[in-house]
DNA sequence: AGCACGCCGACT
DNA sequence: GTCGGCGTGCTC
């Protein structure tokens, strides 16, 4: 058993195959499964997992391992098989699959380094000043200096100078130093009395640990004996005294104090919701659920008392969280609960972070993990419970390599450790409805709020007729009217701005001419603090201009709604409002996001103004009025979820209001409010909305009738992107069924990013069976193009995103 | 990816 | 003739 197969960490078609490589008699023992390794590879020398340790191979020449970078696999059994699912699935490289698996920490680096070989004398005068005198040079000093990549390529073959590549990326743990005895005590009793008076720290140090002989922290001891580790150094040396290096984490919720809850009683409703959950646990049975409860019916604590019984069984759990849910609110109720056991994941940790927590989930020394998309993959090895909350948001579909979606992944691992799979939301997808109806998830209904409180009262306004009676605010009358209601009673408001398709562009009045981004075609947005037009796809950024470019015009003037607008003019309609407003802006620096919503809490303010952020996952009791500034803003997106993403939206929104003793109020104004998403969302009437928006799906034949593959072709030069894109077509329409509709070539709704031309091909199908086989054989075809001639292809299988 | 090998044009 | 352009193929 010394050959290991390994996937090398080189994201090419041609390289996504394992490669054989002799494991050294050193290593033999060491590498295992799942760990990452450095390995030899033509020239260089790069990262690789290990998949198998065999004795088999068909190579009678093998390189050998070089080096080990874990101690223990970074990958379990499962992950290595998930990993071969997802990218088949997905059709992404082997690695790409394994590195979206591991935290960021674990990714390799490379450097290059130039090494002397040469004695001084016989340097040229060239490498004489590149190495000033060193040994080592960073290889991209050459680049800096005179010489040119070819005259080393001379050097090198002269043999004066050799090439070195290095690995990183080892597991940076942070480490504590601390100190404890050498020797056994008595031992050290007689030394105090060997040493001699004058060294008086040394004597402090030793009265100390004959005292305390544990261990203590190198820092406190020093601070504690006033000393420095100048008087601790001898007895080091001596070894009467020892350092012992811990791992410490570098825990964010550390300081926290969490109050401990303790199970609710289970209204009726959650008992009977909860118990077939119970039994698939016990029974270790694979079994999808979809938890249907409306906003407040108190899923949470279904989902915390499942966990509860997973860990009586010394199992784990993962509970996923929309991103943007992730708030100290939802990690409070975890902590809360299970407190220590639970390791928490997101994207506003930083790199050491989230590393030092994956580390717990590896060691085992947690048994729950709270997070966004990717904790999906937390290598726990005894899962008895995957919790995937608000199951329809759209942040657990990654939009770019590898394309999984959360969902898919935790069904697959829930196979495998044969453990129920909760989805969980007040507004499911039509997908997963649809499963539920055909019993394919097992659907568990929350009909009611907790504390038999009502759903608040939603009303329509229509902004058509304010504007006719002259209102041109963006606010309607009784939305003012009743926010000024909210503040004398001294109750809260929350106020939200969907802000897709509402950014503030800039166009001139005279012309017409709306300022665009030069590189992709979409209107630059105007940032008041910079006084700058910045472009959200590529980071472009230009001065606002203060004439019009095309026809000089000074008439140049900002549209559209931001929070900041809104905020302004509320200030001017209701001067004495104390608004918090939350949004990108004002939430970028660390920790704002929670002073800021703490700050609310403690009613340090009336109204809490803000985007999608403030949709999910917040409760305040003293909120009994929600208003929406523009409920159809995202109706008209070029999406055919436009419908259910609005009605999903507008029933979130709603929820924050009234969830405790005060009944809550919502207003929202919009321009259609006939729209069937806009009135059965103010209803609470999901089923309707089902039954209709079920209906235009088959009619206009899209999920969950069809699937859907989108495949979008990108190239600088736009009549050979609209050429290949054909032929593309073409091929696609020789080699799948006649049952399958292929849509194409459109041009992507963002036709020009980053000065790449985009088209598009859309694919509607119920069964094509070859389709994976297909799209692969497509990349085979355009494969030197792709690496030739800068021509990229992405294929999507079952899209969020259309754009 | 990154590198070597190899075959063509334009220069000391 | 040779230096250097980049198309082609390989990495256990």
């Amino acid at each position: 058993m010394n050959i290991a197969r390994v996937i090398v960490d080189v994201p090419t078609s041609q390289t996504n195959r394992p490669f054989d490589y002799k494991i050294p008699d050193s290593l033999i023992g060491v590498v295992a499964p799942g760990m990452r390794v450095i390995i030899p590879f033509g020239p260089r020398k790069i990262m690789g997992f290990v998949l198998e340790v065999t004795d088999q191979t068909s190579f009678t020449r093998l390189k050998k391992i070089q080096d080990v970078m874990d101690l223990t696999p970074v990958l379990t059994h499962e992950l290595i098989q998930l990993g071969r699912w997802i990218s088949e699935t997905t059709l992404c490289f082997y690695v790409s699959a394994y590195q979206a698996m591991l935290p960021q920490l674990l990714k390799a680096k490379y450097e290059k380094e130039l090494w002397l070989l040469a004695e001084h004398e016989d340097l040229t005068e060239d490498l004489e000043r590149l190495f000033g005198g060193r040994g080592v040079v960073p290889y991209e000093e050459i680049e800096a200096s005179s010489l040119s990549y070819s005259q080393i390529q001379k050097r090198i073959h002269e043999g004066l100078v050799e090439v070195h590549y290095k690995v990183k990326g080892k597991e940076t743990k942070k480490k504590e130093t601390y100190i404890v005895p050498g020797i056994p005590s008595h031992r050290l009793e007689e030394i105090y009395h060997d040493t001699p008076k004058q060294a008086k720290k040394q004597r402090l140090i030793l009265a100390f640990f004959i005292e305390y002989p544990d261990e203590i922290l190198q820092k406190k001891l020093l601070e504690e004996l006033k000393t420095t580790r100048a008087s601790l150094k001898p007895l080091l040396d001596k070894e009467i005294l020892k350092t012992v290096y811990k791992e410490v984490y570098r825990d964010p919720y550390q300081q926290r104090e969490y109050e401990r809850t303790t199970p609710f009683p289970l209204t009726e409703e959650q008992q009977e919701a909860i118990e077939p959950v119970l039994a698939s646990i016990e029974d270790k049975r694979h079994v999808p659920f979809l938890l249907h409860g409306v906003t407040g019916s108190g899923k949470t604590e279904v989902y915390l008392q499942s966990i509860q019984q997973v860990l009586d069984d010394g199992r784990e759990a993962i509970v996923l969280v929309p991103e943007i849910a992730l708030t100290p609110q939802m990690v409070e109720r975890f902590k809360g609960r299970f407190g220590s056991r639970v390791a928490v994941l997101h994207s506003a940790l930083s790199a050491g972070e989230k590393f030092d927590e994956w580390r717990k989930i590896q060691r085992k020394e947690v048994q729950v993990v709270v997070g966004a998309r990717s904790a999906i993959f937390a290598p726990f090895e005894n899962i008895g419970i995957i919790i995937i909350d608000e199951e329809h948001e759209s942040s657990y579909k990654q939009e770019d390599y590898p394309r999984y979606h959360a969902r898919d992944v935790a069904i697959e691992r829930g196979k495998y450790h044969h453990c129920p799979v909760v989805l969980g939301s007040a507004t499911p997808t039509l997908e997963s409805f649809a499963r539920a109806q055909k019993d394919v998830y097992k659907l568990l209904t929350l009909k009611k709020r907790m504390n038999n409180a009502s759903m608040p009262e939603v009303e329509l306004v229509d902004m058509r007729k304010e504007l006719h009676a002259g209102n041109r605010s963006m606010f309607s009358i009784q939305l003012r009217e009743k926010i000024e209601d909210r503040i004398q009673k001294g109750e809260q408001v929350v106020l939200f701005l969907n802000r897709r398709g509402y950014s503030t562009f800039v166009m001139c009045r005279d012309c017409g001419e709306v300022k665009e981004c030069p590189h992709c075609d979409i209107a630059l947005t105007y940032h008041r603090k910079a006084e700058r037009l910045k472009c959200h796809y590529c980071s472009h950024e230009e001065p606002m201009p203060t004439i019009c470019p095309s026809c000089e015009s000074d008439t140049i003037r900002y549209f559209g709604t931001g929070t900041q607008k809104v905020e302004e003019s509320l200030n001017q309609l209701i001067p004495d409002a104390r608004i918090i407003r939350m949004d990108v802006d004002t939430t970028r620096r660390k920790g704002a996001h929670e002073r800021l919503l703490t700050k609310f809490a403690d009613k340090e303010a009336d109204i809490l103004l803000g985007t999608q952020m403030i949709a999910k996952g917040l409760d305040f009791g003293n909120v009994t009025l929600v208003g929406v500034l523009a409920a159809d803003s995202l109706l008209h997106l070029p999406d055919f979820r436009s419908s259910e993403k609005t009605f999903q939206l507008l029933t979130q929104v709603s929820g924050r209001a009234g969830r405790h003793t005060l009944p809550g109020e919502v207003i929202v104004q919009s321009y259609t409010p006939e729209h069937y998403s806009i009135e059965m969302a103010s209803q609470y009437d999901f089923e309707s909305f089902y039954k209709k928006e079920m209906k235009m799906r088959k009619t206009f034949r899209y999920p969950p009738y069809y699937f859907l593959t989108l495949l979008t072709v990108s190239h600088p030069n736009h009549l050979y992107t609209m050429d290949v894109t054909q032929k593309i077509v073409q091929f696609l329409r020789d080699h799948l069924s006649d049952q399958a509709i292929i849509l194409g070539p459109t041009p992507s709704p963002l036709t020009r990013i980053k000065d790449r031309y985009r088209y598009q091909c859309m694919i509607k199908y119920r069964n094509e069976p070859t389709l994976h086989k297909v799209m692969n054989r497509l990349f085979q075809i355009y494969e030197d193009a792709i690496q030739q001639k800068d021509l990229q292809l992405t294929i999507d299988f079952q899209p969020y995103q259309l754009m």
